[in-house]
DNA sequence: CGTTTAATTGACATTATTCAACCCGGGTGG
DNA sequence: CCACCCGGGTTGAATAATGTCAATTAAACG
């Protein structure tokens, strides 16, 4: 853990994570500042997470909130029989555990896919966290409410669509959200997914997953390797699942093309 | 539409439905007072729907909240070849459109399953609603959590587990929902969903609802009829679909028992 | 009554899973 | 340097789950 009461440079990690939260969330203008201020303020320190390692365990309490500065974080529930469902992924920008800080424990677990850096916010919890700190309230419930989105537009594609459409709606999002922090390069995603996490997030098997990309891959669509994804026609990826990235409510993107 | 300002008796619908939705947030407790006091202040009006009419259409601009006072409602996704996806429902209590002030639209469609009477909730958007209504944005905020939690666990359902692990679920959760507002008598759910309700729900086939209640019905653990469905084994279904009702975040529902 | 809507059933097609084998590149230790 | 091993990844064949189509029944309603 690292201290940051005495390091807040102007572009100090939780100053530029903060920012990446606030960059989101235009809908919210005119608590900018105030968003900021909570986050600066009630920044406590920052926790280094290697890969692979359990963040915060199904029913375990987690009485603070993160925000993730760096690396991948799976949340997922393992089920009897080995199955696994992972229900979200966060990214940089993005705030853990918002839910901790009105509900007891989580009913999930959170995993560092990859090594992950995270700054730890200790906030009142309850009644105190919306009367004295307007602007993490509205950053959290913000949060909320695009995850809540995220989510449904999952359970769309987990009940209604066939794995070709699963895949490539799960590839555009990818896109979006990483463009939406600045960590996509041309055509390319690069992740730290192997098949059986994509399995695992589209809800069927590995080998599925596997002819699933063949099927793009031999219609120049879309090609996995190691570490990342090409996209050769992004084009067909939206047509294909019907993507309409208005869910994530990245309302500047629309403005920005 | 009735206009509500004149009609504030102490057991009057607003109140009532204020009652309920406050009732699930035991975690807030310190809110309570407020809560109740910014639904009674920013009630407007209240609205009467008939059965499947829409009320809100994706896409469709819907700057205020509602709080559900009786019926049930669907939020939906239509896709192309006619399939849909029933993402959620709402009951008594439950508010509607919890993320129409934070976002500008919303990429569902909400519809009203059977009549259904609405407390409109007139509140500033953004930064405002943080600031002076802490009560409501409070109540938002939890709603979003429990939803996002909600959906979370539908996620799960939906990804990872088989058509009978899938209704089993369902069932337990309605029961636990209705529960929770007092709707249910003895061992019946009473409900306006029909097979292709579920089927919508579930993200299977109606076909292959109707052959899974079939299932059920064999081995005495569960009944459909029509407008209901009898619970002949709750053990086993909760059993069936490892149902853990933590998700739904009724901190209360444990302490009750 | 006839008409409509939902539920039910069977035969068959499709999709996805399971199992089993094999490949391939990157370590690791002899 | 090579043999081995290991974690993905890839492939095919057999199986199971679920979907589609078509026809029938049942209940609900004017």
């Amino acid at each position: 853990m690292t201290d940051l009461s005495t390091t807040q440079r102007p572009d100090s990690p939780i100053e530029k994570a903060a920012h990446l939260l606030r960059r989101k969330m235009t809908s919210l203008g005119g608590l900018s500042d105030s968003i900021i201020r909570d986050v600066k303020t009630l920044a406590c320190d920052r926790i280094e997470i290697s890969a692979n390692r359990p963040i915060v365990k199904e029913n375990e309490r987690c009485p603070q909130i993160y925000l993730v500065e760096a690396g991948w974080v799976f949340r997922s529930r393992g089920l009897a029989s080995g199955r696994r469902q992972i229900v979200n992924y966060a990214l940089p920008g993005d705030i853990l555990c918002s839910d901790s800080l009105l509900f007891e424990t989580s009913s999930f677990d959170f995993t560092a896919r990859t090594s992950v850096s995270l700054i730890r916010i200790e906030a009142p919890q309850g009644p105190e966290l919306f009367e004295r700190h307007p602007g993490l309230a509205a950053a959290i419930a913000w949060t909320l409410g695009q995850e809540e989105s995220i989510l449904a537009e999952r359970v769309v594609s987990l009940g209604r669509r066939d794995s070709l459409e699963k895949l490539a709606h799960a590839l555009c999002e990818l896109e979006a959200r990483l463009s939406a922090i600045g960590q996509m390069r041309g055509r390319t995603i690069e992740l730290p997914l192997n098949q059986e996490d994509f399995a695992d997030i589209l809800g069927i098997s590995v080998i599925h997953v596997n002819r699933t990309f063949r099927r793009l891959s031999e219609e120049k669509i879309a090609e996995y390797r190691k570490g990342a994804v090409d996209l050769l026609d992004r084009a067909r990826l939206a047509e294909i699942s019907a993507f309409d990235a208005a869910y994530l409510h990245y309302d500047w993107v629309a403005l920005q093309r």
